[in-house]
DNA sequence: ACCTGAACACCGTTCAAGT
DNA sequence: ACCTGAACACCGTTCAAGT
């Protein structure tokens, strides 16, 4: 064979994704080659090398579709709620269901390795960004009171935590029955919410206990 | 060479493991081999084989060690405290810090793939649960009025929280400054608790005003 | 210019053959 | 009985050679 120029660069970069994902949904990371890449698009090894760094950064660009789904998937399940403290309890239970239905493709998000060396693009550390950013704008009219920085710290740890249910139940690590899951996330979500508002609530007696003594 | 009884069975499983922790410690799950365990014992591979049932039981048995080591972290941690609570907050600040002395022997224990067709060992297990019920029981003095099932639940979400905080930011999906990762869990923890305690001190109201009734 | 395919330097795992 | 070491069936990645 040898020189055929079937597909344009862009077609061809496309093509190594659909496949890579396809691969990635069937075999997971792990079981991820560069060889059954190749023969699915019926091309050799070598043009994958001339179209992506290597194989993590193939993986790299499946990952960015998978949070792009992920956000989508958020936003959809928040916006079936009119109440602020529902829609974050939504995020959780959604971001649940996505990782396991979509396990191998979730988990790959979080498989690849990051080098400090090779420091995570622009394009990608964004879609991350998007997606905590979007936690603390549903989690804000709740506590009202507080400032962006602890709000943005209050989603980090309403993010974690789901994370955390998902990586030990997904990787069969510490496991509840996974039907429990969802309730236990909301529960969980109503505790840490009302903890918080009561700190909020703190801040505004002492804010209005100022105004009056001036 | 071949056949040299320099070394009993249990000898030689306990250099395995030894040496399979050292390479652990330095090249993390994904550079540990079969090859490397081998000749730094002065053996060849085959041996590990008449040993082990395979690479993942040689790190199985070393993850092991790492959930005594962590437990008896949390444990010495705890002890420097009386109120229930600092304790609580003990094991999130020690989960974090022994998560970050020990990246490698640490995400091990998450790393390695768990088959439903192989299912965990007992011995393993115990170890995993005696972790959370430390957790447990450390918790149960705060909320007097809870259920065991519903303890559980909540020590469940603690270790899972602080658990999602170290992967992301270990594995740098989701980092925060290294300094901040300590305070961060602490007041999560206090947030939480306070939370958890408006739900049971309702149920005491409840408890008491039936009493009251009858 | 684009793509091949063979080669390199690795893997985990097995097992006949030696002592 | 214990251990070897060569072999098997894979990897990711590279690159001279072809068209």
């Amino acid at each position: 064979m040898a020189r055929r120029s079937d597909h344009s660069k862009e077609e061809l970069r496309s093509m190594i994704l659909d496949a890579a994902q396809r691969n990635l949904v069937q075999a997971g990371y792990a079981g991820l080659t560069a060889r059954k890449i190749a023969s699915d698009i019926d091309y050799t090894v070598g043009t994958l090398y001339h179209n992506f760094q290597n194989l993590d950064d193939i993986v790299l660009h499946v990952n960015a579709r998978t949070l792009d789904d992920l956000y989508d998937a958020l936003r959809a399940a928040c916006e079936r709620h009119r109440e602020a403290q529902q829609r974050v309890m939504a995020i959780g239970r959604t971001y649940i269901d996505f990782a396991f239905k979509n396990r191998n493709r979730w988990s790959a998000v979080y498989d690849i390795p990051v080098r400090k060396e090779t420091p995570v693009p622009d394009w990608y550390r964004a879609r991350v960004t998007r997606n905590l950013e979007y936690v603390a704008i549903q989690l804000a009219p709740l506590v009202p009171e507080i400032n962006p920085q602890q709000l943005r710290k209050s989603a980090y740890m309403i993010w974690c935590s789901v994370h955390g249910m998902c990586v030990l139940s997904v990787g069969h690590k510490l496991e509840v029955p996974r039907a429990e899951l969802g309730v236990l996330a909301e529960n969980f979500i109503k505790d840490y919410i009302a903890g918080l508002v009561i700190r909020d609530r703190e801040k505004t007696r002492v804010v209005k206990r100022e105004a009056y003594v001036q």
